[in-house]
DNA sequence: TGCCGACTTCTTGTCGACAATAAAAATACA
DNA sequence: TGTATTTTTATTGTCGACAAGAAGTCGGCA
């Protein structure tokens, strides 16, 4: 008798973090656009769960920002913020900046070897063209840096900070050259010297040349793209 | 006829706000202890609500790491991480110092009113030896200063730490002599003038010194009350 | 024809109940 | 008497249903 009635695929306590973390996936990956709505009824029907498991995914996703809620009305998926961009880029740059550094102070030799790894995933990306691949491995390769250099604090709002860059950079990915990236490696692996070396001045000046790489890549992909607007037939 | 029956006190989409900053108060306030256990059932007697708004909360104070639930088992309020004050004071310091150099660089004229106002407060609960007092008014102080930098990143991230502080700080606000915060009203106001003239070297030393005040005020009652406990009878 | 108000509908916020899990208690056994 | 095993109990995770708001719809009135 084949009693596969109904079982539910998630084991007890976790059907809320699968729930949450899908939808962070595919948020920060957009695969839900910003400003859409988030039906509360639909992903019970999807996730095959109750609505009260689905609301408390929600309130963590809004409790980080990624999704808001309007009281009594809809709940949507966070804009992006461009008129805030200033404020990502200033904090970006400093967790950057002091992550680096306290690797190179902080960090444990085995650490080397998980960073090392991620950097080379990075590189197979890169070669591989696979931008989407580069934009996720970057974002792993900086968060096993700021593992390594043990400040939860930093770490955790360094990694929401990738994660909204992450965002960021889906919504230009098609412009996305190669040139720059190329570039991306070789300040990767500086990096990864000077926290060896226990350097941590150059740990420093690298990041901080590293995040104004990124912020103005990032920085030319919008103002390319407000051109764009600007062009339209009036 | 008096139909008063059962009449919420709270309206729809506000039960879980309440219960959350409610709760949230008493964590930081130390009127539930860390490590003690937090039952649902209780709270839904208590606040004459479901289990479901509670739950809600209990989630978002999770997400903030004042809660700390075991899956399937019980959640208590989180306890204060000894071991990981370093970290703390580390960021502390940092934020302190970043969020003050920004309001010496972004605050509007009409930012002052309000930092004077909440140091005039704090001016008063040192005056009046009011430590609990002492303890709230120089964290909204301080915050106040973090969002004349315009930064929410950094705000956010402040405030936790300060409120984090806070919970630290009562548990030795009875040790809390009055030499050193009439020093801290003495800093608070030169703070406020680098704030004013814009002078934003002087506003990131100000805010390093009085950092480190602190960190190692906090460091002594720490150390202090070591001793204590190192003088247990064997 | 254009604007205002009642009505409908749809989604959210809340509720009480049930099921699963883990700790505690009770029992059996060596 | 101490340990292993079963049973109980308490608490969490989940469910389906109901009620309150808000948006959209329809009809009335100027």
């Amino acid at each position: 008798m084949d009693d596969t009635e109904k079982q539910p695929v998630h084991k007890r306590g976790y059907g809320v973090s699968t729930v949450y973390e899908t939808l962070r996936n595919e948020i920060i990956e957009l695969k839900l656009a910003p400003g859409s709505p988030v039906d509360e009824q639909q992903l019970s029907d999807r996730f095959a769960l109750s609505r009260t498991p689905i609301r408390e995914a929600l309130v963590r996703l809004a409790a980080e920002g990624l999704i808001t809620t309007l009281t009594n009305r809809t709940t949507i998926v966070s804009n992006i913020d461009f008129l805030g961009l200033g404020e990502f880029f200033d904090a970006l740059t400093l967790m950057y900046r002091v992550t680096t550094r306290l690797a190179a102070a902080n960090h444990q030799a085995s650490d080397i070897d998980g960073i090392r790894a991620l950097q080379l995933q990075f590189q197979t990306a890169v070669e591989a063209r696979d931008v989407l691949g580069m934009i996720a491995t970057n974002r792993d390769f900086h968060v096993a840096i700021a593992e390594a250099g043990r400040n939860r604090y930093y770490t955790d709002l360094f990694t929401r900070l990738l994660d909204q860059g992450r965002r960021i950079l889906r919504l230009y990915y098609s412009s996305f050259n190669d040139v720059l990236p190329r570039q991306y490696v070789g300040e990767h692996e500086d990096m990864i010297q000077a926290i060896i070396n226990h350097d941590i001045d150059a740990a420093d000046k690298l990041a901080a040349a590293h995040a104004d790489q990124i912020v103005s890549q990032i920085r030319s992909y919008i103002t390319a793209d407000n051109r764009q607007t600007a062009r339209l037939p009036l």
